[in-house]
RNA sequence: GGGCCGUUAGCUCAGUUGGCAGAGCACCUGACUUUUAAUCAGGGUGUCGCAGGUUCGAGACCUGCACGGCCUACCA
C-alpha cells in the first residue's frame, strides 16, 4: 500500500505531473522514502500476515500451534484400507481412527466442509460438520489454511459420491504453515524454484514424489541384489590425497588440523580394489563422487555411483551379472522390464544385445577404427565425413567422439559395447592375444551410459606403466595436480586376484526408469548458483 | 566459455503499434448440509529480475548485469 508508483505518487498527492529531471528525481527520493519506511511491514506479503494473526489468534486460545507430538493410529492409506474391511463385514461399526497430514485443499459447502488430508502415504478426505464441532474445535477449524499440518479423528464414512472420508470429531493443529502452497492445478512449474525448493516440487507435484520414490526403491533393489549374491557393502573415504580412478578434474579442499590439501573422489575404484588385495571376494559401495566439470542434462557435479569387484570372474560373467542385476530391479520397482522413455519403450529384460565396440562404430559411422591406428589418419577420415574434429584429441578421444556422437544416440534397447582400445582404459586389463584391446564393456540404454566395467587390470608393473603414459599426457596438457597414486600400486604388489569389476550410474538408470530428460529431475537438490 | 530464449501478483500465465498493470487458482467478504479443479456474488493484493538510457510517456525499445532453460563446448 505504501509502495507506489511515480504515476500512483502524483495521483495520491494530488500533484500536477511534470516532466522536468528535478520532478523525477523528487519522485524518487520520495518513493525511496515510501519505500524504506514499509519495507518492514512489506517484507511479508499480504497472506503471510493474514496467517500470522491466525497464529495468534490460536496461541491466545491457549493453544500451541506447534506441539511436540501427534500419536495418529492410521497413515491414510492404512484407514482407506480399515473402510474396505470396514464395509466388507455387514455389521458396519466404525471405530474411531486418527490420521495426521496436511491440509491441501478445502471445498466448503455451507455449513459442511471437505478438505483434503495428505501425509506420506496418500491422501483422504476429511469432512466437517460445522454443527456437530465443539465450540473450541470450531474456531480452530476457522482458522486453518491450506498448508497446515493438523491431527484430526473421528469416524470413516463413504459419501454419496463413494468418496472416503473421514468425519472430524476432535481436530489438533500440528503445524501453521504461513506461505501459501503452489496452485493446486497447474502445480510448480519454475524448473528453478522446483530445484531450490525441492520440497515444494514435492507437495505440489505427486510425479516429483514418484521419481524420488522410485530413485530410493532401485537403490534399495540393487543392495538386495548384491547381498543376495555375497556381496558386502563397504564405505571408502571421500577425502582423498589423490583422486584416481577416473579422468576428472577433482574439487579440492583443505583439512585446518593436518594443514593439507585434499581431493573429492572422483571414483571409487582404487579402494574398492585395495579391499579385493585385503581379501575381500566380493565388495561394492553405493557413494557419492564429485567431478569438477561442466554441468548438462546428463552430468552433475556430485553423483551417485555404484562400483562393484568380484575376484575371479571377468568382464563377461561382469556382462551376464549386470545385464541380471537391471532387469530384476527394473522388475521388482516398476513391476514390468518395459519402460518408456521418451517417445520409445525400451525393455530391460536380460539378456542384452552385445556387439564389440569396433563393430558398434563400423555399423553406425562406417569408419573402421582399427584402420587407422594413428590419430591424424582417423582424424583425416572422420573429416571427410564432414565431422568437426577437435585437432588436439588424440586416437583415443577421437574414438570416443566416434561412439559419442554415432553410438550411443542409436542405442536405444539395451546393449552391451564391449572391447574398447587400451589406450582409452588405462585400469583394464588387455585381452588375450589382442595387445591394442582392453576387456572392458560399456552399457547403453536410451542413448545413455548406463555402466562401464572391465576385467581388472592387476599387473603392478602394466599398472605403473599406464599411470605413467596418462601422466605424461595429462603433464602435456598443463596439468600440475595429477599424481600417481603409489599407494595404490604398492597394493597391488601384494597381489590382487583377477577380478571383474562395474561401475553404474545410479542418477542415469533411475533417469531411465522414470522417463527423465534431465539428471537434475533425479537428484533431490541439484546445485545451482547461488542467488542475489 | 559461446549462441538462442526466458524472468510480470503467493502459483500458472496473458499483456496488441510505447499510452491508466490483468486473467484463472490461492487469498478476503457473503450465500450454500455429500463437495472433490465444488458452485454463485463481490474484492486486485504488483519495486513488471536488477541498474542505467531513449521518450511527453517504457512491462514493451536500447545498453550492461544477475539468475534460469535449451543447444554447443568441456567431461571415461
Amino acid at each position: 500500500m505504501c509502495l507506489l508508483s511515480r504515476r500512483e505518487l502524483v495521483k495520491s498527492l494530488n500533484l500536477v505531473p511534470e516532466k522536468s529531471r528535478h520532478f523525477r528525481a523528487g519522485c524518487l527520493a520520495l518513493q525511496s522514502f515510501c519505500y524504506i519506511l514499509c519495507k518492514m511491514a512489506s517484507r511479508l506479503d499480504r497472506i503471510a500476515q493474514q496467517r500470522r494473526q491466525k497464529l495468534e489468534r490460536i496461541r491466545s486460545r491457549g493453544i500451541e500451534p506447534y506441539p511436540y507430538v501427534y500419536h495418529r493410529s492410521h497413515t491414510t492409506k492404512q484407514a482407506l484400507a480399515l473402510l474396505n474391511k470396514q464395509e466388507a463385514k455387514s455389521q458396519a461399526k466404525a471405530r474411531v481412527v486418527s490420521l495426521a497430514g496436511r491440509i491441501t485443499a478445502n471445498r466448503p459447502m455451507g455449513k459442511i466442509s471437505f478438505l483434503d488430508l495428505r501425509d506420506g502415504a496418500g491422501k483422504i478426505q476429511l469432512c466437517f460438520y460445522q454443527n456437530r464441532l465443539s465450540e473450541e474445535t470450531l474456531a480452530l477449524f476457522q482458522d486453518l489454511d491450506i498448508g497446515d499440518i493438523i491431527g484430526a479423528s473421528g469416524k470413516l464414512f463413504r459419501t454419496k459420491s463413494g468418496e472416503p472420508t473421514l468425519e472430524v470429531e476432535s481436530l489438533a493443529l500440528l503445524a501453521k504453515s504461513l506461505q501459501p502452497l503452489p496452485e493446486k492445478w497447474h502445480g510448480l512449474a519454475d524448473v528453478d524454484k522446483r530445484y531450490r525448493q525441492r520440497y515444494l516440487d514435492l507437495i505440489a507435484n505427486t510425479e516429483a514424489m514418484g521419481t524420488f520414490r522410485v530413485r530410493s526403491q532401485v537403490i534399495a533393489a540393487i543392495r538386495q541384489f548384491l547381498n543376495q549374491r555375497g556381496f558386502i557393502e563397504v564405505e571408502t573415504p571421500v577425502l582423498q590425497a589423490s583422486a584416481g580412478g577416473a579422468l576428472a578434474n577433482p574439487f579440492t579442499t583443505h583439512h585446518q588440523a593436518l594443514d593439507q590439501d585434499f581431493y573429492l573422489r572422483i571414483a571409487l575404484e582404487l579402494h574398492l580394489k585395495r579391499l579385493l588385495v585385503g581379501g575381500f571376494d566380493k565388495v561394492y559401495e553405493i557413494g557419492r563422487i564429485f567431478r569438477n566439470e561442466g554441468v548438462s542434462t546428463q552430468h552433475h557435479p556430485e553423483f551417485t555411483m555404484l562400483e562393484s569387484y568380484e575376484a575371479y570372474v571377468n568382464y563377461q560373467d561382469v556382462m551376464t551379472m549386470l545385464e541380471e542385476m537391471v532387469s530384476e530391479v527394473c522388475q521388482q520397482v516398476m513391476g514390468t522390464t518395459k519402460v518408456r522413455f521418451g517417445g520409445d519403450t525400451v525393455n530391460l529384460k536380460a539378456p542384452w544385445k552385445r556387439l564389440t565396440l569396433r563393430d558398434a562404430v563400423k555399423k553406425h559411422s562406417g569408419i573402421d577404427f582399427v584402420t587407422y591406428p594413428t590419430a591424424d589418419g582417423l582424424r583425416d577420415r572422420m573429416r571427410s565425413l564432414k565431422i568437426e574434429v577437435d585437432p588436439k584429441k588424440n586416437w583415443a578421444k577421437l574414438v570416443d567422439e566416434l561412439i559419442k556422437s554415432f553410438v550411443k544416440p542409436k542405442l536405444i534397447q539395451p546393449t552391451i559395447i564391449f572391447d574398447y582400445p587400451v589406450s582409452m582404459s588405462p585400469l583394464a586389463k588387455t585381452k588375450r592375444d589382442e595387445e591394442r584391446v582392453a576387456e572392458r564393456f560399456q552399457a547403453i540404454a536410451g542413448g545413455l551410459e548406463i555402466a562401464n566395467a572391465y576385467t581388472e587390470l592387476n599387473d603392478p608393473i602394466e599398472q605403473r606403466k599406464r599411470f605413467e603414459e596418462q601422466l605424461k599426457e595429462r603433464q602435456g596438457a598443463d596439468e600440475e595436480r595429477w599424481t600417481i597414486d603409489e599407494d595404490y600400486l604398492l597394493a597391488l604388489e601384494y597381489g590382487m586376484p583377477p577380478a571383474g569389476g562395474l561401475g553404474v550410474g545410479i542418477d542415469r538408470l533411475v533417469m531411465l526408469l522414470t522417463n527423465q530428460a534431465a539428471i537434475r529431475e533425479v537428484i533431490l537438490f541439484p546445485q545451482l548458483r547461488e542467488k542475489e
